[in-house]
DNA sequence: CCAGGATAGATGAGCTGTCAACAATTTCGT
DNA sequence: ACGAAATTGTTGACAGCTCATCTATCCTGG
């Protein structure tokens, strides 16, 4: 119909305003779920769940910052206040000196460890027990290709 | 295996962790787009977006705040910003004394009108053509699901 | 071996979001 | 009809994010 500004079909628009609202929502209630069960935000939650899940608790700066799609900015000031509360540290590597590790420290282990169990009911509750095994293999399949995708392309 | 903190299977994982991933990495680069391309950030975008779609371009504060799932102190700062660079206005409520419209200016419809077309295109470059059109209906049905499933569920 | 560029990360200013408290209606129970 | 409770939206303080800039180290060509 419309030959210039090609826009999307009503199909493909529904199924993105249904997708970014899906997020919006889910998003805001789990990151209140978060604040209201531990004394953490959502960022400080996902920070400390990639340190603990990686060997030794530490990875490099920006390996991290590319685990969450962070830019280094936002993971610089993020690390800062939780080095200033505790719960990480910053460490220096030996084979850059430009570098630095993040390492969970004990309080940030056990700051997740408390959280963890219950925010991952919360995850299950709200959005896993939405879907069925086969509609979760379905969308892991889907961000793992838009993933794919994005890194192809320029910008 | 584990009976009390009942964790994730390795595949729900997997699911949960490409999804979030996918998407701040998608937003990461469509929100820098937007501002690269118009004077707006994406939050403008959206709430032009849904202004202008709606009928004569006029929807009541909450409901605008419910289409995109912020909460009303987030909303309220976004159009004072926007009003004071007249890019919406605040119209007072005939039935509702306390309530108020928020309408687009013609400086807010040619704003979106500017930015659209390229930010689509950004969409469709980098999200839309990843997929199939079956994937995409999968994905709303995904989504809307979600979305019903939180509405039933408390907090 | 050294000059220029690339990479790792920190920093500060300014904008944006959150939380709690508030004012102004409207609605509801009795 | 009247007081309590709920709804609509605003505000201010503070926390968090973005952008530009800066330092320090590392790599690369000549």
């Amino acid at each position: 119909m419309n030959a210039t500004p090609r826009w999307l079909t009503s199909e493909q628009k529904a199924a993105w305003d249904s997708f970014i609202r899906m997020h919006e929502k889910l998003m805001g209630r789990l990151t209140r779920q978060v604040r209201a069960d531990s004394h953490m935000s959502a960022a400080d939650y996902i920070v400390l769940a990639k340190l603990t899940e990686a060997g030794g608790g530490r990875i490099r700066f920006l390996d991290l910052a590319k685990l969450v799609e962070w830019e280094k900015s936002r993971m610089s000031h993020q690390v800062g206040r939780m080095a200033k509360r505790g719960l990480v540290a910053r460490e220096e590597c030996p084979e850059d000196g430009r570098g630095a590790f993040i390492v969970a420290t004990p309080a940030g282990y056990q700051a997740i460890e408390e959280a963890a169990p219950v925010h991952v009911e919360h995850v299950r509750r709200l959005f896993i027990d939405a879907l069925t095994q086969e509609e979760l293999d379905t969308l892991a399949r889907i961000s793992d290709r838009v993933i794919a995708h994005m890194e192809k392309q320029p910008d």
